[in-house]
DNA sequence: CTGGGGACGGGGCCC
DNA sequence: AGGGCCCCGTCCCCA
């Protein structure tokens, strides 16, 4: 059942770490965001051919951070914007520059005695393992991306980069910056990203939705208007799903069937609710659950769906 | 305990 | 890319 699988992702993203989290909470900013940053990196573009001998070059520049990554107006915690995600990675960003200047103090890079890591790499991050700076990395004066080879002067500028255009890196992976979930495609990333930002408000009662239509569903329950009637009993619902539902009342076969005592539902919430009992009754005479009974339980709740 | 309705959530697909 | 829609599902409540 989803529940489950969700529960089992979230498991699975629990054992992530904080810096990993910090990183990738930058994979989420809004399409506006990245307009601003393509504006960044064409600046940065600009720079890395005027200062590429400069000191100020080598770390993440403040002014332009503050810019691209304002700092919300409140402290944390509270329920995030889209701004404080922006200043947490801004404070990420900081943290690696950070650490990035205790093991590669700031120094002319033109210098040919000089070793830079040809790709900063945030600790941790599965996706860019393969490139992080070690002792050894040729000499290079650039900050390259391992994605695609595009280099940059700063630090900063390979960041952004990485964060909003190397193809190969966005492709990696799309991680909710509200919660841990991760989505292949960006559209399934935005898609659920609006159940965090609740956008549809309800004009009657203020109540907020993910998605337009559920509004609708529920703008229905205001004004009365049920459009999905049954075909059988003329009775009208607000909603499909329940008209789906309803219409296995007038079906002789039940579609959810309890493979313990064979009795069957119509709905599997119900076969759920009474696997329950069953399954009580089970464990009373029989004490220790075996492996068959969990399995069974299994079964019953997530694929006794009888073929029709 | 069961059956059924109401309200709603979320992923995926199509246009 | 975004909206609309479908489908599957859950939860709650009541008879």
């Amino acid at each position: 059942m989803s529940t489950t699988t969700d529960n089992l992702i979230e498991d699975e993203t629990m054992t992530e770490s904080d810096n990993r989290k910090s990183f990738l909470i930058s994979n989420l900013l809004s399409g506006e965001s990245l307009l601003d940053a393509e504006e960044d990196e064409e600046e940065e573009e600009e720079n890395n051919s005027m200062n590429d001998d400069s000191i100020e070059g080598k770390l993440p520049d403040e002014t332009k951070l503050h810019r691209a990554f304002p700092k919300p107006s409140m402290t944390f915690p509270r329920l995030m914007s889209t701004n404080d995600f922006s200043y947490l990675y801004y404070l990420s960003y900081q943290y690696f520059a950070m650490q990035m200047s205790k093991t590669n103090p700031i120094q002319p890079t033109n210098h040919p005695s000089i070793k830079k890591p040809c790709s900063f790499t945030p600790p941790t991050s599965s996706s860019c393992s393969s490139s992080s700076p070690s002792p050894n990395s040729t000499i290079n004066s650039r900050y390259q991306c391992d994605g695609c080879s595009k280099s940059y002067s700063t630090f900063g500028g390979l960041s952004k980069h990485k964060q909003f255009h190397c193809i190969a890196q966005i492709k990696k992976q799309f991680q909710c910056k509200f919660c841990e979930k991760t989505y292949n495609s960006l559209g399934a990333l935005k898609m659920h990203i609006r159940t965090h930002t609740l956008p549809c408000k309800c004009k009657i009662c203020g109540k907020a939705f993910s998605r337009p239509w559920l509004l609708q569903g529920h703008v229905r329950t205001h004004t009365g208007e049920k459009p999905f009637q049954c075909e059988i009993c003329c009775r009208a619902f607000a909603d499909r799903s329940n008209l789906r539902a309803h219409m296995q009342t007038h079906s002789d076969i039940k579609k959810y069937r309890c493979t313990k005592c064979s009795k069957t539902f119509s709905r599997m919430s119900l076969l759920n609710k009474h696997m329950e009992n069953c399954l009580q009754q089970t464990t009373t005479s029989v004490p220790v659950p075996t492996i068959a009974d969990t399995n069974t339980l299994d079964e019953c709740s997530s694929t006794a769906a009888l073929s029709i």
